[in-house]
DNA sequence: CAAAAAAGTTAACAAATGGTAAAAAAAGCT
DNA sequence: AGCTTTTTTTACCATTTGTTAACTTTTTTG
């Protein structure tokens, strides 16, 4: 295995060493999810940390009943449910494969144990979630300024591939709208 | 100076030992903003990060002429312009002064050096940019899932004394919806 | 204090989105 | 393939929010 791809994001925020790498290669794990397997159920603690190596996830939860997407994970990023993982308490969040999956696993115990002891990992963590910390603002920006017709084309075109494998309805309540206002929108924008 | 303020609200994400203290005291500076004063202005290069020791700040930018206010800063918080602060380019958000504000700063070169010579201030800023993703993921819950009515009733409890200080249209953009909009709720929520 | 500017409110109408229900289309399952 | 389940679309009406414009209130400034 040499995790190419994930070397490939690691470097876009910092220079590791070998020595860093070496550290961190017997503690990365391959997990295969078969579509709509869980890699984070409902009410159970987060103790690991994704790299979707192939395949998309989304993170959503429960809301009286209706399924809210918060989050549909492109291919080759970072994923977990934070709040639980950070506090060790039960997940809200669910996070699912949409299609089948390749995912890389880091546990928790072991990513500690690299923060603490291989400067370089505390700092991979601290500009990973940096950089996931802006796109959340721009996902802000967007929920207040824009309209969901807006919003739609723009993910069209950032992200074209999701398009191809995920199910529209989880693509709406990305969006904040619901299916039928989706379906509307569709109907009205043409190409 | 203490900085009794600011260490309590580190102490909530690392132990810091004496040494680690030491090394951040000589590089603190304290900054007075009077009301309407910028902490960060368009155009310009983010290099420092603020803690608001007095007063409140919001961080906005200018989109077809409106200001369009991202955040609000509680007391006791940590704030910047980060995508101009990660990326070193010109910011499009802007940051001012609500209030008459005292501020402590750091400047982002002292920051990196401190995160690169000491692994527990390296852990500060993950832990406090990971808080801050958290939360930043919860307001986007609110805004795809809640009314705006909702989000404002949510508003007024989780920080009351932000209305005592802070005028409504920036409360209203804040919350996704116009100033007339905000108006209209108001009128008809009876407490 | 008075004038001017900024902030907040109101109203009428327009546009966007939601809710409900049903039909159509697509996907999954023996 | 045929049956079942899920997903997507459509339609109608209700609700929420936006737009424009005028007015009122508050704040700032000379």
């Amino acid at each position: 295995m040499d995790h190419k791809a994930l070397k490939l994001f690691i470097s876009n925020f910092v220079e590791l060493t070998e020595n860093d790498w070496k550290a961190v290669e017997p503690v990365i794990e391959v997990l295969h999810l078969k579509k709509n397997g869980f890699f984070i159920r409902e009410g159970k603690i987060a103790k690991k940390i994704a790299f979707t190596n192939k395949g998309y996830l989304r993170v959503y939860y429960n809301h009286d009943g209706d399924e809210i997407t918060r989050d549909i994970s492109p291919l080759y990023t970072m994923i977990t449910a934070l709040p639980s993982y950070i506090k060790q308490k039960p997940s809200f969040e669910i996070i699912q494969a949409i299609t089948d999956c390749e995912l890389l696993i880091i546990k928790r115990d072991h990513l500690e144990f690299l923060y603490d002891n291989y400067p370089n990992w505390q700092k991979v963590g601290r500009r990973i979630i940096e950089e996931m910390f802006v796109e959340t603002q721009n996902r802000i920006y967007s929920l207040i300024t824009q309209t969901a017709e807006a919003r739609y084309k723009k993910m069209i075109e950032s992200f074209p591939d999701i398009f191809l494998h995920v199910p529209l309805q989880y693509i709406a309540s990305y969006l904040g709208i619901t299916s039928q206002s989706l379906s509307r929108l569709r109907k009205t924008i043409k190409f």
